[in-house]
RNA sequence: GGGGGGAUGCCCGAGUGGUUAAAGGGGGCAGACUGUAAAUCUGUUGCGUAAGCUACGUUGGUUCGAAUCCAUCUCCCCCCA
């Protein structure tokens, strides 16, 4: 099968150059295929995994990925599709995210396996010794600025009575468009992939290639992944899914995928995991058979969590989520209980050895103040060792716990265990 | 450089001297139903047990009383040059 049709089975393409030129281009050879994350954050985030695992799919199809990562354009920022204009994040910042970034996307990616093992860049490298007139004058000479204006992406800010848009942001798609062309110029890519909200940038690299290398080269974009909602999709209550372990526990990974919506479970499905069409369809036929069981929400949180985080990670959140949501907390032996603290259960050491119910919660920052913690524990939201308790009052202390500890729920899913002074 | 508009709670947004901890919507949280789903319905959403306290860009002022009036500063937007 050829990969464009599987990236069409799976949903992955949005928009394309000529997409029977494309084919032909990826049947004739190995090609080079890049794709860019800017450093906005100390960690890529569930959102990212889309071109990431794509040009993993490019990868396993024989062609060779290059990873950027935007050491200069993260400077800058892209303004497309944004409300606001960001503030610009410090240097030192920019640099200490870029190297998290670099370190987190190549895991994704094989960078040993000969011929088309995956090459990192970082753009800063043919930026940083840039200068401004020869910038202006070889690059800026290239981009029409009514052009620029007419982009959809930039749309919002332009026409937005109380917002406008700073000549840095405006000036973002330069350095994207010339990042495209500089590693054409360096290893001969000829494909850019990204989110379809970089459409725009990606096309400033087209153009300025055919204008700077004489060179037609391509562009993919992938769909903006939503919820059934149609929001954004990777957020929670607490914010953004990362990938980094610290902040976004493998356990609560595995429960975002696990609490999928039903309607979504085959679109990211073949989104995000690597099973076959046949695997696909299979996992599917079960879960049409029996929505209830979870089966396609399950096979995704494993498939995902397995991949981001590790076989051994993977276990360790089933077995709390065993533990939760299947056992009952007090067969949990002291062994389990040592287990869950260790899988990465929110854990509170308090020290004394008596607390109310109220403070537990709030020394445990499961309700940001008293005033929240009694509304919980009045609306019935908290149970304490598995049990529901509406009294504020109630007294935690050692012999009342389980082997040791307290585990407090908040709501349907919210656990937290705490320890006190013996 | 000149002229005009604006800054309200997580977000959007109403409010133009007291009954305003601040309408409405979104979002969040919780409850019911269920399958740790969706949809729906309900409650809640500054801090404090309470009295009360702190809040409407900044600082100061007018007033018995200000988010609302005046001055100042900061920031943003639009138009003209």
């Amino acid at each position: 099968m050829h990969i464009l049709d599987d990236l069409q089975w799976r949903g992955l393409i949005k928009q394309s150059t000529d997409i029977e030129n494309l084919k032909e281009h990826l049947s004739s050879g190995m090609r080079t295929i890049y794709s860019g994350f800017d450093p906005t954050a100390d960690s890529l985030h569930v959102g990212h995994l889309v071109p990431l695992l794509m040009l993993k799919r490019f990868q396993l199809a024989g062609h060779k990925p290059i990873v950027l990562v935007g050491g200069a354009t993260g400077m800058i920022g892209d303004p497309s599709f944004k409300a606001t204009e960001r503030s610009l994040n410090t240097e030192k910042t920019v640099l200490d995210w870029t190297k998290k970034l670099q370190n987190q996307t190549s895991a994704f990616v094989d960078f040993n396996c000969g011929d088309n093992a995956a090459l990192a860049v970082n753009n800063y490298d043919w930026t940083k010794s840039l200068n401004v007139i020869s910038f202006l004058r070889d690059i800026g000479k290239h981009f029409s600025v009514n052009m620029m204006m007419n982009r959809e992406s930039v749309k919002l800010r332009l026409e937005r009575d109380d917002q406008g848009i700073s000549f840095t942001e405006f000036s973002y798609t330069l350095l994207q468009g010339l990042d495209y062309k500089e590693l054409n110029k360096q290893h001969n890519c000829t494909i850019q992939i990204g989110g379809s909200d970089q459409w725009g940038n990606i096309m400033s690299g087209v153009d300025l290639t055919r204008r700077m290398n004489n060179q037609h080269v391509h562009a993919l974009t992938l769909p903006l992944v939503t919820k059934a909602d149609g929001t954004k999709f990777g957020k929670t209550e607490s914010g953004a899914v990362w990938l980094d372990p610290k902040k976004t526990s493998p356990y609560t990974f595995y429960q975002f995928w696990l609490n999928i919506e039903d309607v979504k479970v085959e679109e990211y499905l073949k989104i995000y995991t690597f099973l076959s069409h046949d695997e696909i369809n299979a996992v599917m036929k079960e879960q049409n058979e029996a929505p209830h069981l979870r089966h396609g929400q399950k096979t995704l949180a494993e498939e995902m969590t397995r991949l981001v985080h590790g076989e051994e990670a993977l276990n360790s959140a089933k077995s709390i989520t065993e533990a939760l949501f299947k056992g009952t907390l007090t067969s949990l032996s002291q062994n389990d209980i040592q287990q869950l603290k260790q899988d990465g259960m929110p854990f509170t050491f308090l020290e004394g050895n008596e607390f109310t119910l109220l403070e537990a919660i709030t020394n445990a920052d499961i309700a940001p103040s008293n005033n929240e913690a009694r509304k919980l524990i009045k609306g019935n939201a908290i149970a304490l060792n598995g049990e529901k308790i509406t009294d504020a009052e109630y007294k935690l202390s050692k012999e009342n716990a389980l082997n040791g500890v307290h585990i407090l729920k908040k709501g349907k899913k919210h656990w937290h265990m705490i320890e006190m002074e013996s």
